[in-house]
This record gives C-alpha cells, structure tokens and sequence, in this order.
DNA sequence: CTTTAAGTTCGACATTCCTCGAACCATTTC
DNA sequence: GAAATGGTTCGAGGAATGTCGAACTTAAAG
C-alpha cells in the first residue's frame, strides 16, 4: 500500500485548501500537526472514531495540505508548509497564526 | 427593510470565512470586490441568476466578509477588511494576492 | 502462525449546500 | 398611479459532506 494520493504542487488549488480547513475538526487537526511537526493519526484523535479521522485525513491529503508516509503500521502526517507557502505566500501562516 | 443581517466583528468565525471564500464563485466575488472596493449584486453578477448571487452575498454577509449598505434600490457591497485584518491578521489580505 | 495495532474502505443516514425559476418587495421613474 | 429596476425569499431537485459502525488489510509482536 505504498503511495498515499498526494497531489503534486501545482495542482493545489486554494479553494479546495479553504475548504479543508472550513472545519473545525480539520483545522484542529492542522493546527496541532503545525505544532507538533509530526504526528500519527491516533496522537491527533480526539475521541472521534477512527473512520472519522481518516476521512479527514483523506480530505486533508488530497488537497494538498497534509502529507502522510507510511511507517511500518502507522502513518506520519505533516503539514506541506514550503509547497503551500510558494503556492499561496502566507495563507497558511497567516490561518494558523489566528 | 433597513439593517441587512452583519455579524458584529467580534462574532466572525474563521472557519466559516474560510468556507465561504471556498466556492470558487464567491472567491471571484470578492476578489472582484476587494479590487473595485464598492459594487452592486448586478455589477459583479456573472451570468449567474440573481437568486444565486443573492445566496453567496448573504452567504458572504453572514460570514462577516462582506458588508452590505442599501441605497435605493441597489445594494453596496464592500469586503469588511479592517474587521477581518483585526480578527484574523493577514488571512484576507494573503488570500487575494494568490 | 496467531494476535494485536493502526488505518483504510464501505455503506447508510442525516444534514447541508448550490442552482435556479417563480413570486414578491421596495424604490425610483415615467 | 403604473411600470421598471434591483434584490430578496421561497421551494424543489440533486449533489456533496460529515458521522460512525463493521469488515478488511498490512505490518509488527509474541
């Protein structure tokens, strides 16, 4: 099950961004991955089941905000913060610094 | 029908800008907005019908990104951009230089 | 090899949302 | 006053989404 659906650079699109972080369980999610740099799937659970997370996850990865590598049975997300920082200067930054 | 539905400064949620700035139809909207600083619904209508742009302008209203001040007939829609930059530092601003 | 742990996938249900036509409301204009 | 203008509101249809349980997959551990 190697490569995750991880869009190249240049076909993120901000308004799929926007949209992903509209929610606040997503944003919460973004937010501790910008802070803890690293994180599996189950340290950013937030007793939401495991379905739930990974949709989220999913939407996360798949519009380019989050990328996640497999690591034997668990899955290391970070957030893609120099590709999205050359694709839309200071949008991330400026959300997460709210 | 005087005071159209504004959220005071104070109750705008991020998420919720971020979700209305996520349809790429209001996102021109307010691009188009942020660019000529005061429109009319008709000015910025784009082939779309006027009910649908009647939904994103109250959608924009009640996010507290657009404010909307009736003259006559005509409604003068304007982006709320000092409330924004105050509550959320740069997000707006960074999201129309993309 | 069996068990366990970490996530994903599938399916169902409820909710929300977008789109657009039709009807409706003020305000200005003739 | 009547017609025209600029928008709003209502309602319906269809698409997308979030939530969560259940079953499945893969890798590590025993």
């Amino acid at each position: 099950m190697g490569a995750m659906q991880h869009p190249p650079e240049e076909d993120i699109v901000l308004t799929r961004v926007l949209y992903a972080l509209s929610d606040e369980g997503r944003l919460a999610i973004v937010r501790r991955l910008g802070a803890k740099g690293v994180a599996t799937c189950a340290e950013l659970e937030d007793g939401r089941p495991k379905s739930s997370m990974s949709h989220h996850f999913r939407v996360l990865r798949q519009c380019g905000v989050v990328r996640t590598e497999v690591a034997g049975t668990s899955h290391l997300n970070s957030l893609r913060r120099e590709e999205l920082d050359r694709r839309f200067p200071g949008v991330l930054a400026a959300i997460l610094a709210v």
